[in-house]
DNA sequence: AAAAAAG
């Protein structure tokens, strides 16, 4: 084979052993692999396949051997297929793309295409021949997918699922199920669509839309399945590890209701609680010309400006305009905003180099409704299944503006609301520009989504997808560490919405599989870290790929004037909120710095997570974080790991062990940080203290949630005492100091806690 | 040092 087929066929086999060893490997052994991806299609026909046995030469030897009656019955659909195939007569257009899949497929080809069904009945044997192609497989889904993804275009009806399934696989557990069904799918379709499916329609109003697509199945199942599918599995084997996306699902509740609304219902007083540590920030960050800010009795001056003072009004008075309208349709005109859009523009003393914001309390958003800051009533319904019944102080905000077109800057901690605060008014805006009855194939997307991590983005998706599915839109995540044919034919299906990391969506981009040129509303979640040294640079050449004056919205709790190069590149007099931030007096986080002795790092973390609550560590290092980890397990601790040295398919099976419970201890590097949302962690242990105040911030922040008490204890040598000390005030967060080593009372009472 | 594309 080409060098290319072979590195191909590498890659695939990395997808699956590592996972399948991973998992279940000497449990389950080859039934794992079987069940997960090839498995399940295969897996049930075949029964003993270990792996993708069905294609596999010693499966096709034994089905050859048996099959004759039985395993063709399977098979036996394919006759049915060239029954189908008539109707297949749409295939020609998969013929031409098969041409490329001839050119791995010699035998195949010849026989399949257009003999077909001579080959069900006399090719078998050649079918048997395809035995060999396991291999072939593995080569195809590399070389292949690629003009698979041209040919999904002509899929008119998948565009729809493959908007769905990238939606689809990550939230869905049962999706898991989905790898069963490229081998089976012919009769796989048929059950599931009715099965399976169903129930996802239940969740999701939009895939009301998929049942046509399980129509459209069956046929496409038989040509795909040998080919895509096969691919497919390649891939969810990764997604092997969705079962535990399941998990998160159940949870799936969870994230973005749970822990962000538990928080929405409590945020008055999470924002209370948890902000005193973000309160903190502004000041923090800018205190240098934040000197300012202190005055936040000056906030309140700036409420009355002009132009502050009328949006609160606005959102009341302009938006039962606005309801009004909506009820019967969504236009721009609405937007009471473009007043307000003057009234900003008179207020351009807003200073960008101090990021000065106006501050928005609780108070003020009290009585106001997403219907009155001009969303539209899906949205709405949607937002309050999500449990977001009324907008949080940072979606007040900023909404209005977002609908207005104004470029926003928002700080607000995450979980505080601000997913949604930039996703539920993206939607609204997309729509507006061109409603989902305008929808068509291979469209490009309009919006883009970028976070720092691939956890953050999926769990965006996991808020902005539902949002967007309510009035019609698609979303798409685009990440690395997994395969990208999936994401590339969803994007030539044609999305709406991209959320995603930023070397991802660039190979996309430098490969011609990803157009954002017509984006026209951009987000950076956790915008200051992506202006990071690393960051930078990557995001601006994104941005620059994006619409020429579209929007940009910038978002993180910890926004400061770091992001100031972007913002003079790509913003035009942008709005700054903020949610005023109560005191740390209010926290509900108790922040403890043990010094200790190096050597007795390990003993004394040992000691502290011998408790019942969940516990997140971080260290510097992935070296470190994994020899934590496996140190914990050793010691007899529940405790597995989080870092970029892990597969992607590890690292969100190992988060999602710590949201289920399955482990109390999570030792993570900086990955975790930012956005990671996990229900309950009540200890955050710093094994290695943090260089920024930022970092200290976000990470303390993982713990105290929902108005919950959390404790943060951060462990120094006794020489970076007085660093820590300015960390901390620089943070503005008043820490114990305490002499410790192991065995001692102040540990043990802290393991108590 | 970590993260983000693979590898």
């Amino acid at each position: 084979m080409p060098t290319s087929n072979n590195p191909a066929v590498s890659r695939s086999n990395k997808n699956f052993d590592p996972k399948y060893a991973a998992k279940g490997g000497p449990s389950r052994g080859g039934s794992n692999n079987g069940s997960k991806s090839p498995g399940h299609r295969g897996y049930q026909a075949d029964a003993g396949a270990p792996k993708k046995a069905r294609w596999n030469a010693g499966e096709r030897a034994d089905r050859a051997a048996g099959r004759p009656a039985n395993d063709r019955p399977a098979y036996g659909d394919r006759p049915a297929r060239s029954n189908d195939r008539p109707a297949y007569g749409d295939r020609p257009a998969r013929g031409n793309d098969r041409p490329s899949y001839n050119n791995d497929r010699p035998s195949y080809n010849g026989a399949s295409r257009t003999d077909r069904p001579t080959h069900s009945n006399t090719d078998r044997p050649t079918y048997n021949a395809r035995s060999e192609r396991p291999s072939y497989n593995s080569d195809r889904p590399r070389t292949d997918r690629p003009s698979y993804n041209n040919d999904r275009p002509s899929y008119g009806d998948r565009p729809a699922r493959s908007n769905d399934r990238p939606a689809y696989n990550k939230d869905r557990p049962s999706y898991g199920d989905r790898p069963a069904r490229s081998n089976d799918r012919p009769a796989y379709n048929s059950d599931r669509p009715r099965t399976d499916r169903p129930a996802y329609n239940n969740d999701r109003p939009s895939y009301g839309d998929r049942p046509a697509r399980s129509n459209d199945r069956p046929a496409y199942n038989n040509d795909r399945p040998r080919t895509d599918r096969p691919a497919y599995n390649n891939d969810r084997p990764s997604y092997g590890d969705r079962p535990a996306r399941s998990n998160d699902r159940p949870s799936y509740g969870d994230r973005p209701a749970r822990t962000e609304r538990p928080s929405y219902g409590d945020r008055p007083e999470r924002s209370h609680s948890d902000r005193p540590s973000y309160g903190d920030r502004p000041a923090r960050t800018e205190r240098p010309s934040y000197g300012d800010r202190p005055d936040r009795a000056a906030r309140t001056e700036r409420s009355d400006r002009p132009s502050y003072g009328d949006r609160p009004d606005r959102s009341h008075s302009d938006r039962s305009n606005r309801s009004a309208h909506d009820d019967g349709g969504h236009s721009s005109n609405f937007y009471p905003s473009r007043d307000t859009k003057a009234h900003f523009a008179s207020g351009d003393d807003v200073v960008l180099e101090r990021l000065e914001a106006i501050a928005t309390t609780a108070a003020e958003v009290v009585g106001v409704t997403f219907g009155d800051l001009g969303l539209g009533e899906n949205i709405v319904r949607e937002l309050g299944a999500l449990g977001a019944a009324s907008p949080f102080p940072i979606q007040a905000a900023t909404i209005p503006d977002v609908l207005a077109g104004r470029d926003v800057l928002g700080r607000g901690k995450t979980g505080s609301g601000k997913t949604i605060a930039f996703g539920a008014p993206l939607v609204e805006k997309l729509m507006e520009n061109n409603g989902a009855k305008d929808r068509k194939m291979a469209r490009k997307p309009r919006a883009l989504i970028l976070a720092p991590t691939r956890e953050l983005a999926l769990q965006i998706d996991r808020t902005v997808q539902p949002i967007a599915r309510s009035v019609g839109l698609f979303t798409t995540q685009i990440y690395g560490g997994v395969p990208q044919y999936r994401q590339v034919s969803a994007l030539q299906r044609g999305v709406d919405i991209i959320i995603g990391t930023a070397g991802r969506i660039e190979d996309l981009i430098e490969q011609g599989r990803l157009d954002l040129s017509e984006v026209v509303v951009t987000v950076l979640d956790e915008a200051d870290y992506m202006c990071d040294l690393g960051f930078l640079e990557p995001v601006q050449r994104i941005l620059r790929q994006t619409k020429k004056g579209g929007q940009k919205l910038l978002f993180s709790a910890t926004l400061d004037k770091g992001v100031a190069s972007l913002v003079k590149e790509f913003l035009t007099n942008p709005a700054v909120h903020e949610v005023a931030g109560e005191d740390q007096a209010s926290s509900t986080i108790d922040h403890k710095v043990l010094v200790i002795e190096h050597r007795d790092k390990s003993a004394i973390i040992g000691q502290l997570v011998d408790r019942q609550g969940k516990t997140l560590i971080f260290s510097r290092t992935r070296a470190y974080a994994e020899q934590l980890a496996e140190q914990l397990e050793d010691a007899g601790v529940k405790a597995t790991s989080l870092h970029g040295d892990l597969n992607q398919a590890r690292r969100t099976r190992n988060l999602q062990m710590l949201t289920s419970g399955r482990v109390n201890v999570l030792v993570a590097t900086d990955v975790a940080a930012r956005g990671i949302h996990v229900d309950d962690i009540d200890l955050v242990i710093q094994a290695d203290a943090p260089d920024e105040y930022k970092t200290y911030l976000h990470r303390s922040g993982r713990t105290g949630r929902a108005g919950k008490s959390g404790t943060v204890v951060t462990l120094i040598p006794k020489q970076r005492r007085r660093r820590m000390d300015e960390l901390l005030e620089r943070a503005d967060i008043e820490a114990s100091f305490m002499n410790a080593a192991p065995g001692d009372a102040a540990v043990r009472e802290l393991a108590g806690l």
